[in-house]
DNA sequence: TCGGCGCCTTGATCAAGATCAACGATTCAG
DNA sequence: CTGAATCGTTGATCTTGATCAAGGCGCCGA
């Protein structure tokens, strides 16, 4: 039942400050649109005031950005790169709620402590505001609100799907619910059907799925025996019977 | 693995349609006050144009009012009773994913179909919006959409909550946080410190915390064996040891 | 008052997945 | 290029909680 601790972890990695890498407030039109461009009302005024507020911070690989019952004066929004959300219990038992990439936004929740903590999966960058000039400014921007409120309700709803694996689901179903979630063809090799990266490593699927190391290994193996899926390596593989994929993913025997 | 299936899911409870007591657009001053307390920010022709749109359904005990896959027109709030949140399994397998209580709303999240449904535990009533209508007026009132934002966000953090205890707690650990998270003393009787009303049968609250009718009934045993509890009823307990509970629940060995 | 049905509890056994252990593969620093 | 560390796979065994089974209690209607 102990999750073995991430280097991370154990060694107190450095404080959000000595990974941060003050810039000038740049341009956040790109990753403001970005955001935005969900509900397709981009008020440039308002991203002019993100802007203004906005802070920008290069995290490397690794790095903690969040950390679970920390004073929470900040909400972030990714810019690039890749985050994973997570929560500890005290002998280091890790559930990983979910993964974030650019665009996304974290922190919301108000409270006066972080409830979960946060890392850089990859080198990555996130703009940092305050929460009170922040929400502030959400609150005269009602398409701002609004995209936030869509975003939030998703999300929910993506949270509400990862009960019912958690809870109801047997490896197996958890790993093709898994599986298939994942953007189901490389961007840089749109032609290769079926084909998956599977960026994190094995520890963080297991403590995404509710699992262990050992268990999504035994998974995988089990998945190629049947046909499923293949490999190339233990990073990249190929979905080969889908439809049965998804059948084990929504519990069809 | 197969959860026995509740009666109003084997005999296909009738439609929500049947249950519906169409009354006049009562006076919505009462639960919109409610719902909108939270922040504070009460606006009185908000709430009115909220009363004309509501149309005010009550439900007996166990009638389902949402079904997931179904079409989703409308939105919900709750005025009265509770409702019980759960998603199904080709198999019968349920989790319940929230308990929901007068003053919350329901199917908020913009998707066509229900991706969830939806029973009231007990004689409820809520009322219901036209998602069309519902969404212009959260549009034109800022204050109704930041209430809405922040009940969202607030759930989303239980909801992470709970992916932590699915994914990683023991059953005890499980049933000691369910039991502190329930309403520590009766309303009706604030005099008695650590009585705790279990409103819920046992299969709800295993559906609830992904595990098994007998494995509930086996963990209260033991917490009762371990002093941690004492029953006066199979609904009602006695919470000896605050502290050494919390412990649990917080996975503290 | 009796009988039946839900609901809860308890016991015996089983199995999925965890734990413990060993070893190959890959990566990366030097 | 080399060696250490990390990562992934596989095997053996164990444990927790599921499953199967039986019986008790309480509630409700006749």
């Amino acid at each position: 039942m102990i999750i073995a601790l991430e280097p991370s972890l154990v060694q107190r990695s450095p404080p959000v400050a000595a990974c941060v890498d003050r810039a000038q407030s740049s341009d956040c039109s790109n990753c403001g649109a970005r955001a935005l461009s969900v509900c397709g009302t981009a008020d440039i005024s308002d991203l002019q005031r993100l802007g203004e507020l906005a802070e920008v911070i290069k995290l490397k690989s690794g790095a903690v950005l969040i950390r679970e019952g920390d004073p929470a004066p900040h909400v972030f929004n990714i810019t690039a790169g890749s985050l994973r959300v997570y929560k500890l219990l005290p002998d280091g038992r890790r559930q990983i709620t979910g993964f974030l990439f650019a665009g996304d936004f974290l922190g919301l929740a108000i409270s006066e402590f972080y409830v979960f903590s946060a890392e850089a999966m990859e080198a990555s960058t996130v703009c940092r505001f305050r929460k009170g000039p922040f929400s502030a400014l959400v609150a005269r921007s009602p398409p701002l609100e609004h995209m936030l409120l869509h975003r939030t309700s998703h999300e929910l709803a993506a949270a509400q799907n990862q009960m019912l694996l958690l809870g109801r689901k047997t490896a197996i179903e958890r790993m093709a619910s898994f599986l298939l979630d994942l953007p189901g063809h490389d961007p840089t090799r749109p032609s290769a059907p079926g084909h998956v990266r599977l960026p994190m490593k094995r520890a963080e699927i297991a403590d995404y799925l509710g699992l262990t190391i050992e268990t999504v290994s035994r998974v995988l193996t089990r998945m190629k025996v049947k046909g499923l899926i293949s490999t190339t390596s233990p990073h990249e593989l190929i979905v080969e019977r889908p439809e049965r994929l998804r059948q084990h993913a929504a519990g069809e025997v």
